[in-house]
DNA sequence: TAGATTGTTAATCGATTAACAATC
DNA sequence: TAGATTGTTAATCGATTAACAATC
């Protein structure tokens, strides 16, 4: 577009710079890289950051903060950089994660334990409302005070709760009844620790988190 | 090299097809999801499957599934496909997830809990033989009679049992210190739950677990 | 043999990095 | 202004997919 060797500009579109673009999946991940950073930086007083030093700090390219960040508008002042606490704000408001989101657990078992009890979750503004398992002499108040109800409340309690989104930690052989009840309750993101491949509608996403996974693939490098 | 169209093929050497050239890590990860869709296929006393239909399983493009496996040499047969419990002994070797590796657990809090008493470890051959803790008062005997011991032991007790790589879950402050003595140690491979970026030789592997990118790339996707 | 499917090369696609004019 | 750093295009790199001869 300002190219000025460009002999027909009329023709060149340029592409969007909004958010037209579909954005990939590895940059969404950079950006909550990012906002970590920015956090830290905020408390310490930092009040501006060039891409280069905060690549550096991640071990990423200038040039792919940069890239990363102008998929999303234009938060930096050139001959300067980014301003610290401006662009953490932007960059949770991006993720929308700049306010408070209600998630589930399913299935309180060792691991749904450890998540009820993880406090990265709520640090993030991610706050587990409500679970359920599939044993009825769970139902109660378990750890953190959350909730506890059998799974054939699974649907009222969703609702009631105010749930946008779903962690899942059953047994693999209940894992895709589960998922199937979860879409059709309108629930559009799961964090799935099961090691089973989810079948879920296209609008749905599903983020694994497969420990067995990253045990073996870490062991091929061994030595 | 085969390609009759080429007039000088004593000029294209071909790229090397053992284990030359580098692995993406892409690759390694889908070898571990091959080996859990072959193992219920063995379960099921299915004793082939083609590229295709392994792909299907996984979401994959069956010419994936093919240029994957040959990185580490041929395991089909034209015209049939892939002997199942084969290949799966195959991929077990490659990853070198063939026999039992020896774990440690360092920081024994809620996640760390968790990760003891989770089975599907010791179902792909990780044994969680000894943990460590930074608190004296959590020395003793942990779930799954696993041996904890003050951190101070570390070096110590990691060579006594014969740990071959190690699974990180303390506190964010304390992580790269004890990322340091691993490294001195001669450890190779650390599973890192804690959320930080560790510094370490290029020579040691770190895997992140990170559960709240994780959670924050979700809530991108929500609605 | 005819049909099916591999192993592998070439083509495509997408993501990362380099380069630099614009700009504070 | 001079120096620094952005936003963005173009070049590079690497990974995925298509295509097909080889082969069972």
């Amino acid at each position: 577009m300002s190219n000025a060797k460009n002999p027909d500009p009329e023709q060149s579109p340029s592409q969007p710079t909004g958010a037209d673009r579909r954005i990939p999946e590895a940059v969404i991940r950079r950006l909550s890289l990012y906002s970590r950073v920015l956090q830290v930086l905020e408390r310490q007083g930092i009040e501006k950051i060039s891409s280069t030093e905060l690549g550096e700090r991640l071990g990423f390219n200038s040039a792919q903060v940069r890239k990363d960040l102008a998929y999303f508008g234009q938060f930096g002042v050139p001959g300067f950089g980014y301003p610290v606490q401006d662009l953490r704000n932007n960059i949770k408001r991006i993720l929308g994660t700049d306010r408070e989101i209600r998630v589930a657990l399913i299935g309180v078992g060792h691991l749904g334990t450890a998540l009820l009890s993880y406090d990265g979750f709520r640090k993030q503004g991610f706050l587990i409302s409500v679970a359920f398992d599939l044993f009825e002499n769970l139902e109660g108040v378990g750890a953190m005070r959350v909730p506890i109800f059998h799974i054939n409340q699974l649907e009222r309690r969703l609702e009631e709760f105010g749930v946008e989104f779903v962690m899942l930690a059953v047994n693999p052989e209940a894992a895709q009844g589960i998922a199937d009840r979860l879409t059709a309750t309108g629930i559009s993101a799961i964090l799935n620790f099961v090691p089973v491949r989810l079948r879920v509608p296209s609008k749905v996403r599903v983020h694994d988190v497969d420990l067995a996974i990253e045990m073996e693939s870490l062991s091929f490098y061994l030595k």
